[in-house]
DNA sequence: TTGATATATGAACATGTATTCATATAATTG
DNA sequence: CAATTATATGAATACATGTTCATATATCAA
């Protein structure tokens, strides 16, 4: 896939609210699946399906553990992304003077 | 609009390879909306209703100059964004050994 | 093995959305 | 003013996609 693709798709499945969720619980460490769909009200079915996405796309990795499968974080630039798009979102919106 | 639907709101216009090639122009610098259609191929149509949604997301920011509407990235946030997302594409794909 | 728990997957549906086309507004020039 | 150039907008459509439901696979315990 070219990298113009490959990003876009990325961003993609980081535009849904649902998977915003999973991932952001995600954030605190290696989860398994169960509680993710339990601390995001998102069932069991959903949630697995947008790991599957997520994982898919490397935005997220998976370890098995007995019956659990635990999910995390990729790496730390998802981490940034997400942390450097929160901030733009924080910003007072800055106001222009007779904008077109 | 809470802040986990707006997240998901500038992600999801992210996540699409026309506004990405629209964002990548406006990357340069203040550019009219005509010389982004030439140089990404796009209708000027379209790179005008794309323009309409990142600025409402204050993703893009306009500025009249003339018979033309010059449109750059809102702020640095933006530029982080792509970059760190670019890195992480960029990266080797971790192999891991026996995954579940 | 059987039963129970955890996760994954396929199909189907309902909703959302990128694109095009036609048309409208805005600003400049003659 | 009219004509031209630049941008914006509304409607229509073709396609994508999030969610649910039913079912499958996997791991462990008894």
């Amino acid at each position: 896939m070219e990298q113009l693709h490959e990003l876009a798709e990325v961003f993609r499945l980081l535009g849904d609210p649902s998977r915003l969720r999973v991932l952001i619980e995600c954030r605190r460490g290696p989860t398994p699946v169960g509680e993710i769909a339990e601390s995001t009200g998102l069932s069991p079915s959903l949630v697995s399906h947008h790991l599957r996405l997520l994982r898919a796309t490397r935005i997220v990795r998976a370890e098995r553990q007995g019956r659990h499968v635990l999910y995390s974080l990729d790496d730390h630039h998802i981490d940034r992304v997400l942390t450097d798009m929160l901030d733009h979102i924080g910003e007072p919106t800055d106001v222009v003077v007779s904008a077109p």
